[in-house]
DNA sequence: ACAATTTAGGCAAACGTTTGCCAAACTCTC
DNA sequence: GAGAGTTTGGCAAACGTTTGCCTAAATTGT
C-alpha cells in the first residue's frame, strides 16, 4: 500500500493549445493578449474555444521571464500584529488585486537586516514594485533607491533620501491634538512616545509641542516621557509609568499611537485612575476596535482604508516613469 | 528638463558571471547550487570571487521556470482586519521565511468567487503550495484538491473533503467553556454565534451544548441567538441584542469569538449592564489586546503564534509526497 | 605503455512566454 | 493582369536557469 499522493497534474501550456487548435504558439499568444488583428475571426474563435475547453491559463512565470516584469508587488511591513499595519496591508492588498497585481507580504520586525534580506529576495523574485511601510535605514534600501527601483513609502518617509510617500501630516496631527486639549480647557497636557522614535512619532510630538508653545505653554511646561521597546503596548505602559512616577496623572495625555494609549490605560486601571474622568487620553490611529472596546479613547483617525488605492496610484506613476508627489491624506480627530 | 527617472539597472545574470570568470554558465550554475565536485577548487574560488564582486543573485523567475517549482507559498485568508487572521498570517510568514519561502497574501473576504480567482491566479503564479485559512466551498478549491495540489487548511477544515488541517479542537474548546461556567456556578449560560456558521463556530457551539447536556442541562434550557453579517463585531452586537431582547441578560455568555464578545460588550455598555459583575462573557481567540483593553473577558487561548511552524511542517510533508495527519494544537482557557 | 577510470567543464535542450521579422495569400486599383 | 497594399500566420530568438550528455585531459591500474 503506497501512501504517496498522486502527482499533481501539470497546467495546460500555450503549446498544447496551439497543437489542439492547429496553429502556432505565436498566434495563440497573440489571441490571449488581445491582438485580434493578427488572426482571422474564425481562427480567433477556434483558439478561444480550445482555450476554454482545455482550461488554459497563461503561466505567469514564463511571461515574467520573457517580459522581464511580473505582476507581483512586495510589501515590507514591520510587525503585522499591529492593527494599523494589518489595516494598511489589507487595504493595499485589495487595491493591488483590483489593479491586477498580487502582493508578497514580508514582516521585517523593524529590523534592518531582515529588511535587507527581503529586499534582496524580492529583487530576485522580480517583483514589479515595493511598498515599504515604516521603512528603516538599511544598506539594500539605499541600493534600491539608488537604482531607481519603484518604491512607495508608507507611514514613515524614506530614511535614505527623498521618495514617494503616502501617509498623513503627522505634524499637523500633533497640533490638532494640542488644539483638542486646549478646547477642553486642558492647559497642561502630557505626552508619551517611543524612545527610538521614527520620523512619524517624532513629527506628531513636535507638532504637539510647537502648537502648545504657540498657545502660550512653554515647552518645558509640558511633561513628557518615553520608553524603549518593540511593542507600543509595552512602550505606552512603561512611558506612562515613568511619567506619573514623577508626579500626578495629567488631565490630558497624548499618546503617539493607539497601542501606546492602551498601555497607558492599563496602568491607569491598575492605579485606579479613572479614564476619561481623571485623565483624558488621546491616541493616534483610530483603531477599528476603539468603538467597541475603548469608548474612553479619543483618537486621530488615519484613513488606512484609503491608503491602498493611493499606494497603487503612486506605483503606477512610478511605472509610467514619472515622479509622484507626496500624498498626504486627511486625518481627523474623533471623540467618543 | 526631463522629469523621467533613470531606468532601473538590470540585475547581474549567470551569463555575465560566466563571461567575467571565463567559464560556461553551466559551471557557474553548478557552483551557485553547491555542486563543488564539478569544478576544480581554483575555478570554484574564481567564480565565487566574481559572484561576490558583481553582486550576482540567482533570478528566481528563471529558476522557477526551469525547475518548475517556485519558493512562493500562497496564503488565502478572509478579512485580515480580524486580529486572529492577522496573527495567523504573521506567524506563517515568519515560519515560511525561516524555511526559505516567501508568502503571497490574498484576502478573500470570505467570498467563494474571490477565493476561486485567487486560486487560479496563484496556480498561474506557480506557487509551491497553498495555505487556506477558513476556506469556503468553491469550484476551484475542489479542482485544486482533486488535482492533489499541496494545500494546508487552517482554522476551518477542508469544506470539500479531507485534507491536512492545523487548528484546535473546537468541540473541546466549547466543552471547556461549559466546564468553566459550571465551575463558577453558572447553570444557565447562553451562547451566541454567527448565522452562516463555519465548521469552526459550529463545533464550538456543539461542544458547549453537548457538555452542558452532559452536566444535566437540557439543550432547550440554553438560550442562544445568532445573527448574520460579515464582521463578528456586528454579529456579536446583533446576536446579543436578539438574545436579551427576549429576556434578561444571562449570568454567563459564550461568544463564538473574541470579536463577537466585543460586540456583546458594547451592547452591555449601552444598556448599563455591568461586565463581568452582571454577566460573565467568554470568548474564543484570546486576542493579544485583551490583556490591555478587555480585562473583563475570559477567553479560550488559541496558540496562533505556533500555527506558522505547524503549517510549514504540514506543507513539507506534502512536498515530500507523504500524507500528513491533522495537527490539533492545545488550547487553554485564560481568565483575567 | 596502454587501457580504464575519474575529473573538469562545455554544449545544448528544455521550461512557457512574447515579439520582430518574414512570407504567403488575399484584395484592390488602374 | 500586374503591381501595391493588407491580412493572416509561422519561425525563431530571446528571457535566466538547470541538467543530461558528451569530451577532453588527467589520473590510476595493470
Amino acid at each position: 500500500m503506497n501512501k504517496k499522493r498522486q502527482v499533481t497534474t501539470a497546467p495546460v501550456s500555450l503549446a498544447q493549445v496551439a497543437a489542439a487548435a492547429g496553429v502556432s504558439v505565436a498566434t495563440v499568444s497573440r489571441i490571449v493578449n488581445g491582438q485580434t488583428q493578427r488572426a482571422s475571426t474564425e481562427t480567433a474563435a477556434r483558439i478561444r474555444e480550445v482555450i476554454e475547453t482545455l482550461g488554459y491559463r497563461p503561466n505567469h512565470v514564463g511571461r515574467a521571464l520573457r517580459r522581464r516584469e511580473s505582476r507581483i508587488v512586495a510589501m515590507l511591513s514591520p510587525n503585522l500584529d499591529n492593527p494599523a499595519m494589518a489595516a494598511i496591508a489589507a487595504s493595499t492588498e485589495a487595491a493591488l488585486r483590483a489593479a491586477g497585481y498580487v502582493m508578497i507580504l514580508c514582516d521585517t520586525h523593524d529590523r534592518p537586516d531582515l529588511q535587507d534580506e527581503y529586499l534582496h529576495a524580492m529583487r530576485s523574485q522580480g517583483v514589479r514594485g515595493y511598498v515599504l511601510v515604516n521603512a528603516v535605514d538599511s544598506l539594500a534600501l539605499a541600493g534600491a533607491v539608488g537604482r531607481g527601483d519603484p518604491i512607495v513609502f508608507v507611514g514613515r518617509r524614506n530614511p535614505v533620501g527623498p521618495g514617494p510617500f503616502v501617509g498623513i501630516d503627522n505634524y499637523r496631527a500633533g497640533a490638532d491634538a494640542a488644539d483638542h486639549f486646549w478646547s477642553l480647557g486642558i492647559r497642561r497636557p502630557a505626552v508619551i512616545y517611543p524612545s527610538q522614535g521614527s520620523s512619524t512619532t517624532r513629527d506628531r510630538v513636535a507638532g504637539f509641542i510647537e502648537r502648545m508653545r504657540h498657545l502660550g505653554i512653554a515647552e518645558d511646561q509640558i511633561r513628557r516621557a518615553d520608553a524603549p521597546g518593540l511593542s507600543h503596548l509595552q512602550v505606552g505602559y512603561e512611558a506612562a509609568r515613568i511619567l506619573v512616577g514623577t508626579g500626578d496623572w495629567p488631565s490630558g495625555l497624548l499618546c503617539a499611537s493607539d497601542l501606546m494609549a492602551y498601555g497607558a490605560y492599563r496602568l491607569a486601571w491598575e492605579q485606579s485612575v479613572s479614564i476619561p474622568a481623571d485623565c483624558r487620553i488621546l491616541g493616534v490611529d483610530d483603531n477599528a476596535l476603539n468603538a467597541w472596546l475603548a469608548p474612553w479613547l479619543t483618537s486621530v483617525h488615519i484613513p488606512y482604508d484609503a491608503f491602498g488605492s493611493r499606494v497603487v496610484a503612486q506605483l503606477e506613476i512610478l511605472w509610467r516613469g514619472d515622479q509622484p508627489e507626496d500624498d498626504l491624506l486627511p486625518h481627523r480627530l474623533v471623540a467618543r
